[in-house]
Order: C-alpha cells, then structure tokens, then sequence
DNA sequence: GAATCTGGTTACTGCGAGGTAACTACAAAA
DNA sequence: TTTTGTAGTTACCTCGCAGTAACCAGATTC
C-alpha cells in the first residue's frame, strides 16, 4: 500500500508524495479536519471505503506523525482520530487544492456520442 | 488507473483527489515544471517509471487538461510536453508540500535492528 | 438467553495495475 | 546493409490491493 522505493527514496519531495500520495488520505485528512472524529463516523461518512482500508490508512497516516489515534478502554470500545500539528499544518494545502478544482476543473463537455441526434 | 467513483464523485474535492491523488503525478508534474520536457527525458529522469505506466500517465493528465502533448511528425519521432494553466497553477501547491514536509517530515530514527551493537 | 453495539482482525478471493519483452515506423549514420 | 534512435503499442503474466464475510470481546439492554 505504501510504495517502499517513495519512501526510501533521497528526495523529500518523492518522499512526501509516498507519504500522502494516494487517493484517500486527503479525503480522510480533510474528513478529520480539526475535529475529533471516530473510526465509525469516517467509515459511514466516507462512500465506497471498507473498514479494512481505513484501518490500514489510519494505521500508516499514525506512523507518519499525521494524526493521533486515541483508544478508550471501554466497552463496547471507543476511538478518537485527531490530526497532529504536522496534520493540521497539511489542511490549507487541502484548500488550495479545491481552490485549484474549482477554478480549472473543465466543465463536463457532452462527449460525441453523447449528443442528441435528430433521428427520423 | 483512474477511480471512476472519485470521478463522478458531486463533491469538487473528491474528484480533484481523483485527478491528482496518486504518486506519480504530482512527480511528473513536478518534473516538468516550467520547462518543455521529452517523453525520453521523464523516462530516464523519473525513478522506477515504466514507459507502459508513463504513456497512460502522461495521457490521463491530458485528458484533464493539465499539459499538452506537441507531437512533430519527425522520425525519429519527438514529442514534446509542457504544462497548461491548469497545470501551472497546480505547482505552487507542489511547492507548499515541499515545505510542508522539510518542516514535519520525521528525522528518520534508527530502528532497533539498525543501531549499533558492541559485540565482544 | 439472545441481541446489540463498536472497532477492529483474519481468511479467502478476484481483478486489475503494472512490469517485461518484443515489435513498429522510418531516416540517417556507420 | 546493418545499426541506431524515438515514442510508443501490444501481448502476456504475476503479484498484491482491496472487497467480502465471518468472527471477536464484553457490557448493556430486552
């Protein structure tokens, strides 16, 4: 899941796309934002995530120092996601990329065989 | 290669994520910068890149309009590419991860197995 | 005694991303 | 005449990502 040779790699810039280069840890980063959010709301917040994956990138985003995971010891159990520093220092680069989306995304131009076509 | 639920996604951010969420775009993006690159040059400049994964790649990021691919009619063929707008004005957000990540990116501990061990 | 609630983990499985190697066209150089 | 150089494309195959379903603990509710 986490690309060995981006990580290992000399170049900080390919080591940071190794790091939050995939497509849902900025869709869970931004879910989290500055709340405190738990395992259960992601997974019913986020469409088309199993918990499988979101455990392995909630699991990989802790080992890079981008949030804090916090157990309670009850029962049944209870777990609280928070962004780190470095975490919350990432979200304006989330906003700028949807400034970016908003501003250049090209309008979903009707393909050709999409068109409507006068047929007798 | 692309997530077609990222990209019918009604949320902006989401299908941004879905354009530029994967490791080797935002490389090649970077790569290319301000300059006009060959499709050899980014072959023998980018690390690991397979020319297979490089052509679908290098047209994913045409069809969304972030470069443009000159091709001569010359053989042996050239073809050269260079960034739209759009795809200039995403490198500023490539800079500000640089920074991001010279400034939170970990000192890489040595592990346990990695350390010095005085043996007799 | 059974069901529910939560945050996982595990085993099984399939599909597809992506690697490799071979092949293309054609001109110019050796 | 053979080789070289460029930018792909194609066929083939493999590995592993990720989906699904089952299972768990243990307190609380019914």
């Amino acid at each position: 899941m986490r690309d060995e040779r981006f990580c290992a790699s000399n170049c900080s810039f390919t080591r940071a796309i190794g790091t939050i280069g995939n497509k849902w840890k900025p869709i869970i980063i931004n879910v989290i934002g500055t709340r405190t959010v738990r395992f259960g709301q992601m997974d019913s917040i986020i469409p088309h995530i199993s918990r499988k994956v979101l455990t392995e990138q909630l699991k990989e985003l802790e080992e890079d120092g981008l949030l804090t995971r916090i157990a309670y010891k009850e029962l049944p159990p209870r777990v609280d996601y928070r962004l780190s520093e470095k975490g919350l220092a990432f979200l304006p680069i989330l906003e700028s990329i949807k400034e970016w989306n908003l501003k250049y995304e090209v309008a979903l131009t009707p393909k050709e065989n999409d068109r409507i076509t006068y047929s007798k």
